[in-house]
DNA sequence: GCCGTTTTCGGCCCGACTGTTTTCAGTCG
């Protein structure tokens, strides 16, 4: 069993206690564990067969480490049955309703017998909801709205869609006068793969002026809650953003504390703490004694840590590893010289091999590779061995033209059910770069499909694995594979594993690429281009690569164009 | 439920805002 699904079920667990009986430590106490689990570098199941004491984890006391030993064993346990006697499942689905929390929520269900979010529904219509103790017209009101927008699937955005609504708003923000300095904090600035709200932190000469004008402006629907230090609104398009006002000495205790992520903050307050200080987001106190705060660099100094990027606060080991003086070195944007991953019109793209070249060549890029679908993914017209081995002559013609930028003759082929290629041994072998990925038979269980992938990795044909877990945010799940066993295979073939930065997919995930790295696995980061603008995915994969602590060592297609036919050349 | 150079009990991060309230509980981040 994977940890994740361990983690899971802890998961499930904490949301079962905060409706049971609202011990919110204790809440805390699973979560915590659910996080350490999901982020531990060794399998449980290892673990346990190797005798190892699982109360050592931190965060794993001796009563979760019964529990692991339960569910590695049984595949559930005890507890979770008796929560789910004692609580109906459904009602963690009324939790995430905003404005209802867990004691509301045991309310509606004692008095209401509200079980899920269609007794719900029912009930706020019939407004027997404002009829409770404590609950009103406007509870109510919010409830219906909450509900819709749960219900409509809303409440995620992408990356990528949050960052169009940062950029225009951040243009009117520009310019409203009484504004004098601000940024976006929040999961955004961590450049998690998918954000629910923006939170942004300004500094106002007049915060009265300041707030009416952002109230204003034209992509504010609805003002959710004012107060002089917040501000709540709804933008078109249902995105919510909070806005922080804070002054000049606290601006940079403000971002740190509203970037988060949550434990990552409070382990933060408990090393003030631990100090006999105090960290909240006005700043690090001694009495009334303000030790620092204008910067993040200040906090994290004053608590003798480095700046941490925010990428990293996820309270993932970046605590321990910045106390040790290891934390990585992540890799950057402008270390980038190159796509390892492209297509043109041969296959599914919309521009030819020129533009595509041309394209790169604008982002500065030193190579390109393209890389067409093979002819198993005939909704995208692949190609079969003889077209891919013509395709691969235009490739190198046109390659011929230009001295600035190595243009390589590659291909995506696709990894059939049983793991074979789709395309002959001898075709692959006379391209510069292969590129396996899977575009069907998605639901194959854990065993087959790592079968599958391990024996496309084992080829002795294939330099990279693409998008690997084949998941579409908000539309697919990933794959179930044995990532401990396919990173292992990676390792020790060579085989890199691909970041692939279309904003839908981020793939491989940021958990997998620091569990990756650790297997000592190496890395791709390529956009999967389909038209020349879609190079410009690039940022997001590079997200996803420092969130999973990639270096710059790590990620292939920061090597110059040199170096990277030296390394192919050898394998 | 976890944890301990205040150690086996009694803590557990901290503040803003709303709604339904006469002083605060609940929710959120």
């Amino acid at each position: 069993m994977e940890n994740a699904q361990v983690a899971d079920i802890f998961d499930e667990i904490a949301d079962l206690v905060e409706l049971d009986q609202g011990n919110e430590f204790r809440v805390r106490a699973y979560r915590a564990a659910a996080r350490t689990i999901r982020s531990l570098p060794q399998r449980l199941e290892d673990l346990a067969d190797a005798g190892e004491d699982l109360s050592e984890i931190p965060d794993i006391g001796e009563r979760s480490a019964a529990k692991i030993h339960e569910i590695l064993a049984t595949g559930t346990c005890e507890r979770l049955q008796e929560l789910r006697d004692q609580v109906p499942a459904e009602l963690t689905d009324v939790m995430r309703v905003p404005q209802l929390g867990p004691k509301t929520v045991m309310q509606l269900h004692r008095e209401l017998g509200i079980e899920n979010l269609d007794d719900l529904q029912a009930a706020a219509e019939a407004g027997d909801v404002r009829a409770l103790e404590g609950l009103g017209e406007k509870t109510e009101e919010a409830v219906l709205a909450g509900l819709s927008s749960v219900r409509s699937g809303r409440g995620r955005y992408l990356l990528k869609e949050a960052a169009d609504h940062v950029a225009s708003l951040g243009r009117e923000l520009q310019g409203i006068a009484a504004i004098t300095r601000w940024g976006v904090a929040g999961s955004y600035r961590r450049r998690k793969e998918t954000v629910g709200d923006l939170d942004i932190v300004i500094q106002a000469a007049d915060r009265e002026a300041a707030a009416a004008a952002i109230i204003d402006l034209s992509d504010v629907e609805e003002v959710v809650s004012r107060g002089r230090e917040r501000l709540t609104l709804r933008l078109i398009g249902d995105l919510q953003v909070d806005v922080r006002f804070v002054e000049e000495a606290s601006f940079g205790s403000a971002l740190l504390y509203f970037t988060g992520a949550k434990p990552h903050s409070i382990e933060l307050r408990k090393l003030a703490l631990e100090r006999g200080w105090k960290l909240n987001e006005y700043g690090l106190y001694k009495g009334d004694n303000r030790l620092a705060g204008a910067t993040e660099e200040s906090v994290y100094h004053r608590l003798n840590l480095p700046w941490i990027a925010p990428e990293l606060r996820e309270d993932r080991g970046e605590l321990d590893a910045a106390r040790a003086g290891g934390l990585p070195e992540l890799v950057e944007l402008d270390q980038i010289r190159g796509d390892l991953h492209a297509h043109t019109d041969a296959s599914d793209g919309s521009a030819g091999i020129r533009a595509m070249a041309e394209a790169a060549r604008e982002h500065g890029y030193a190579y390109l590779a393209i890389t067409d679908h093979s002819k198993r993914v005939s909704v995208a017209h692949g190609l079969d061995d003889e077209a891919i081995a013509a395709h691969a002559r235009c490739i190198r013609a046109v390659n011929e033209e230009l001295d600035d930028l190595w243009l390589m003759a590659g291909v995506e082929v696709d990894i059939l059910d049983d793991g074979s290629l789709d395309l002959r041994e001898t075709t692959l072998e006379g391209l510069d770069w292969v590129v396996a990925s899977i575009h069907s038979s998605f639901d194959l269980d854990e065993r087959a499909m790592t079968e599958r992938l391990v024996a496309a990795v084992e080829s002795g044909v294939v330099h990279c694995l693409g998008h690997p877990t084949t998941r579409m945010l908000r539309k697919r799940d990933p794959v179930s594979f044995d990532a401990d066993r396919l990173f292992a295979a990676c390792a020790e073939r060579g085989v890199y594993l691909e970041v692939n930065a279309q904003p839908h997919r981020l793939d491989l995930p940021d958990a997998f690429c620091q569990r990756a790295k650790r297997a000592g696995a190496r890395f791709t980061i390529s956009t999967d281009a389909h038209k020349p603008s879609d190079l410009g995915f690039m940022p997001y994969g590079v997200d996803v690569a420092r969130r999973g602590w990639l270096e710059r060592d790590d990620v292939l297609n920061t090597m110059t164009v040199r170096r990277l036919r030296k390394v192919l050349t050898k394998a």
